[in-house]
DNA sequence: CTGGGGAGGGGGCCC
DNA sequence: CGGGCCCCCTCCCCA
C-alpha cells in the first residue's frame, strides 16, 4: 500500500527543517547572502550539486560551502524554494534569470518549465491570438507574461493526470497567461510522449552549436529553415526536457564543471562564469508572434545574460551577453535581442507588398529593394548592366525586375500588358515604423512611363535610373 | 543528378 | 541603442 501524501509531507518536513536551520549541512553563498540547505536534498535536485557534493562527500563532518556569482540571491531563492517545495514561482521578470540559474545548476526540469513559460508567452499565432482575445473577453485581467505563476510539481502528479499540462498548445494552459495559475509542472519522468523535443528545434540548435563551436553539422539532421515557420507552428507542441535524442549533442560540449573555451575568437569564459551547456531547445513560437509579447520579454531580460565575463587585452572587464537558448554569446545587448528572434520566431517586419514577414528590418529592406523595387540595374535574364535607355522595369505581380531591351524583345513584349494598379512605384516606408502601412508612392514620379503590354500580370515601366542609382549609392543595397 | 544563382537568414560591426 | 551595411552560409529553384 502506498500513501501518496508521504513524499509531500517528507519534503514539507525537510523544508521546515531548512527554515529552522535544523540539520543543514550545506551553505550556499550567493552574492554575499548565505542560504542553508541539506546536501542530500541538493544532491538529489541538481546535477551541479551532485557533482560538487560527490567530490566533497568524503568530508561529511564539515559543512559544505558553495559560492555563486552567476545569479542573484532572489533567483536562488526561487530555485531553492522549488527544490524544497516543488513549486516554482515564475514571473515574466525572473524567468530568464531563473532559467539561466537552473541551467547553471543543471536542473533540467526547471529549465523545461522556464522554457515552456517563455514559449507560452511568446507563442501567439494568429489562431491562438483569436483564442487569446476570445479568452480575454472572459478574463479581462489576463496579462500573460507579467502574471506570476506557480508551477506545482512532483508528488501531486499522482493525484492529477500528467497529461493536463505543460503543452501550451493544449487546453486552458496554453495562451496569453489566461491559465497561468492553473499551469502545473510535472517532472520529466512523469511526462508522456507529447513532450518530445521538436526535431526542427533540436536541429536548429544542433546546427547553431555546430557552427558556433566549430563542430561539423550532423548530416542526418535536417536543417531547420526559418522560412517555414508556418510548418513549424503546425507541428505538435513538443519540446521540453532533455530527451535522449539530445544526448549526442550534449556530449559534444563540455559540462560547466570543467569549463570550456568558446570557439569564437579568443575570449575565454572563466570557469566560474561558464554557463551550463545543457542545451535546450528554443521555446517554440509561431512566426506570427505578437511582438509586444516579445518586447516584454526583452524588456524584462535580466542582467544575468551579461554574466559572461571576459577580459580585454587592456585587462579591462568586457561584458558579454549569452543567449539563454543556445551557446551564442554577443557583445551587445541589442545584438542578443536581435539574435533571440531566431529562437522566438518573432517576425515583426511584414512586407506589405507580398505579405512575407521578416525578423529584421534590414532584411525586409533588402527584400523590398530586390523583389519589389527592381533596384538592381542588371538585366535579370542576361545579367548585363542596364540603364533607363537600355532596359526597362518589368512588374510581375508584386515582383519587379529589370530586363534589357534585347531580352525584353526576346521575352515577347506582345505578351505583356499593363497592370494599372501598379502604375505608381512601390515605396519602402521611411519612418522605420515596423507597424506602418506600406503604401504605393503618391508622388507619381513624372519620369515613370508605363508601357502597355499583353500579359495579365506584367508591367513594363520606363524609370529614371539616375534617381534609382542615386538611391542605390545612398543605401548601398546588398547586391551580391 | 549537379552546379549556379537568387533569396533568405544570421552575425559582426560601424554610424 | 537602433538602423543599416557587409559578409557568410544555407536552402531552393532551375537549367
Amino acid at each position: 500500500m502506498e500513501i501518496s501524501s508521504h513524499q509531500f509531507h517528507l519534503l514539507q518536513q525537510l523544508n521546515e527543517q531548512r527554515r529552522q536551520d535544523l540539520f543543514c549541512d550545506c551553505n550556499i553563498l550567493v552574492e554575499g547572502k548565505v542560504f542553508k540547505a541539506h546536501r542530500n536534498v541538493l544532491f538529489a535536485s541538481s546535477g551541479y550539486f551532485k557533482m560538487l557534493l560527490s567530490q566533497s562527500s568524503k568530508e561529511t563532518s564539515q559543512p559544505t560551502t558553495a559560492t555563486f556569482q552567476a545569479f542573484s540571491p532572489d533567483t536562488f531563492t526561487v530555485i531553492l524554494d522549488f527544490v524544497y517545495s516543488g513549486k516554482l514561482s515564475l514571473t515574466g521578470q525572473n524567468v530568464i534569470e531563473v532559467m539561466s540559474a537552473a541551467s547553471y545548476l543543471q536542473m533540467t526540469d526547471v529549465i523545461s518549465v522556464c522554457k515552456t513559460f517563455i514559449k507560452s508567452s511568446l507563442d501567439i499565432s494568429e489562431k491562438e491570438k483569436d483564442r487569446y482575445f476570445s479568452l480575454s473577453d472572459k478574463d479581462v485581467n489576463s496579462n500573460g507574461v507579467d502574471r506570476s505563476c506557480l508551477y506545482g510539481a512532483g508528488w501531486r502528479a499522482e493525484s492529477s493526470p500528467p497529461h493536463s499540462h505543460l503543452s501550451p498548445d493544449q487546453g486552458t494552459c496554453m495562451m496569453g497567461g489566461n491559465a497561468w495559475s492553473n499551469f502545473s509542472y510535472y517532472p520529466t519522468s512523469q511526462r508522456n510522449a507529447q513532450q518530445q523535443l521538436s526535431k526542427h528545434e533540436q536541429r536548429q540548435d544542433s546546427v547553431k552549436k555546430s557552427r558556433h563551436l566549430g563542430l561539423q553539422q550532423p548530416s542526418d539532421i535536417p536543417h531547420y529553415k526559418s522560412s517555414k515557420l508556418e510548418d513549424r507552428a503546425a507541428e505538435p507542441a513538443g519540446h521540453i526536457a532533455q530527451s535522449e535524442e539530445q544526448v549526442p549533442i550534449e556530449t559534444e560540449v563540455e559540462s560547466p564543471h570543467v569549463g570550456y573555451q568558446y570557439g569564437q575568437g579568443s575570449d575565454v569564459i572563466p570557469r566560474s562564469l561558464a554557463v551550463s551547456q545543457q542545451e535546450h531547445e528554443s521555446p517554440r513560437s509561431s512566426s506570427k508572434s505578437k511582438s509586444s509579447k516579445a518586447d516584454e520579454q526583452y524588456a524584462s531580460m535580466p542582467s544575468i545574460l551579461g554574466v559572461m565575463g571576459s577580459w580585454t587585452e587592456d585587462d579591462l572587464p568586457r561584458m558579454r551577453f549569452k543567449c539563454p537558448f543556445c551557446t551564442h554569446v554577443v557583445k551587445r545587448k541589442a545584438d542578443l535581442k536581435r539574435h533571440l528572434r531566431c529562437h522566438t520566431g518573432e517576425r515583426p517586419y511584414p512586407c506589405e507588398a507580398c505579405g512575407k514577414r521578416f525578423s529584421r528590418l534590414d532584411h525586409l529592406s533588402s527584400h523590398f529593394r530586390t523583389i519589389h523595387q527592381a533596384c538592381k540595374p542588371i538585366c535579370r535574364k542576361c545579367k548585363r548592366h542596364v540603364t533607363e535607355l537600355t532596359g526597362q522595369v518589368v512588374q510581375e505581380g508584386t515582383r519587379r525586375y529589370r530586363l534589357c531591351n534585347e531580352c525584353l524583345a526576346e521575352a515577347g513584349i506582345d505578351s505583356i500588358h499593363i497592370d494599372l494598379e501598379a502604375e505608381a512605384p512601390l515605396e519602402f516606408p521611411q519612418d522605420g515604423d515596423k507597424d506602418s502601412r506600406w503604401h504605393y508612392g503618391e508622388d507619381n514620379r513624372s519620369d515613370v512611363e508605363i508601357v502597355e503590354d499583353g500579359s495579365t500580370d506584367l508591367v513594363i515601366q520606363q524609370v529614371d535610373d539616375s534617381e534609382d542609382e542615386a538611391d542605390e549609392k545612398e543605401v548601398k543595397p546588398n547586391i551580391r
